[in-house]
DNA sequence: ATAATTCACATACATCTCGTATATAAAATA
DNA sequence: TATTTTATATACGAGATGTATGTGAATTAT
């Protein structure tokens, strides 16, 4: 035990030094990841040296295990950001719909486009599950998948909704959507394409009102 | 030039020797792709070793780089063989069903259930799009897509589907139907979730019909 | 039938990568 | 001011891949 005067100079003292090395820390992780999703965009998981990824930030491997464990660690990490702004902007997306049916429709649509992007493509739909394994299972929890199995109970607990399982839904509408981004992506000319998918995509969730129209 | 009768001489040498030659040829490439097989699926594609794979059966590595390439050639080809197993089994369900709709549907089924199995899932589905790219790409085409396609190209014919494109259709619900057998593979009783994930897969799919039921 | 040539596979080597064990220097604590 | 943490760097060892070269059997040609 301790006296009052003794703890809080501890904690003043703490709290200034504790926060600069944390904050060094804390850069250097960010440094980390930043290079990582380029490099593992650029080369793919397996062909991205980690001697490479950490010299182009000024470190070296020490600091990129001491912070995450191994390669995997770091691709958790990664794929837990992008994955985090895919939700949130996907979640976006779907807030400025009329309904909820149009926004669960537009958040398919988000998916779809994003999963365009080279980074998001790479890393998260191909590397990440072949070395994290399936998506429901990742640190993050892949943040995507809840966004949208959350939409899908709202519509199901309003009636616009046939009443399936929630998830089930959810991990099709999901599939068939990034699925169909790889799709468009691999394709010679991704402009004529995409709203084909799309037209496609809105088509089948159809299936899904409890209501055809 | 040279007369008939040596012509066929040559012929029946070359008939028997050569025979002889590729035969081996072709069992040793078998070998190294039933034995990639097992690998593959127990170990994951990049922890897979090339000499382990090799000497299982007998072989070398000097087998395997001169029939493969590489070690993404030898998983291509492996991916090959487990695709064409899949397509042709899931035509088969399919052209057991009433009419071409539930050919569909039942080929869809299949398709979820075969994904089920853990060589299936850990070659076709992670590892290959991670290591190969999209399967539309593939050498081998991706056998399942074809067969996905031509149904719902003759569905859309008959006007028993929306005239919505056919390649971006069999994508979805390919997609649809792989990425719910993931989720059903991952979970903790595949027994009880994979009815849901099939009766979801059944309504999405609806919403493809021209007149929905 | 014999000599020459192919070629399928094995062996040896060079390079790269990951992960761990150890070292160090700065920072936090006492 | 001395001591202890700890975040990062350095050094090392264990594979793994791909290539370059060797070899012996099989095939062709004379």
């Amino acid at each position: 035990m301790s006296n009052f005067r003794y703890d809080s100079y501890v904690m003043l003292r703490r709290g200034k030094v504790v926060k600069k090395r944390a904050q060094t820390m804390a850069q250097n992780r960010a440094k980390l990841i930043s290079a990582a999703r380029v490099a593992f965009a650029k080369k793919g998981y397996a062909a991205a040296s980690m001697d490479d990824l950490t010299s182009a930030v000024g470190l070296t491997r020490g600091a990129l295990y001491h912070n995450f464990g191994d390669k995997r660690g770091l691709l958790a990490a990664v794929v837990d950001q992008i994955d985090s702004e895919m939700a949130s902007s996907a979640q976006q997306a779907g807030a400025q719909a009329g309904d909820e049916w149009q926004g669960l429709l537009a958040e398919g649509a988000a998916y779809i486009e994003m999963a365009l992007d080279p980074e998001v493509q790479r890393i998260v739909l191909l590397d990440g599950p072949a070395v994290l394994g399936d998506p429901s299972q990742w640190p993050s929890q892949s943040s995507c998948l809840q966004v949208t199995r959350q939409t899908v109970e709202r519509l199901i607990a309003g009636g616009t909704m046939k009443p399936v399982d929630a998830e089930a839904a959810a991990r099709l509408l999901n599939g068939a959507a990034l699925n169909a981004a790889l799709w468009v992506a691999a394709s010679t000319s991704p402009k004529t394409v995409l709203p084909k998918a799309v037209e496609a995509f809105r088509a089948l969730a159809g299936g899904l009102l409890a209501k055809p129209d």
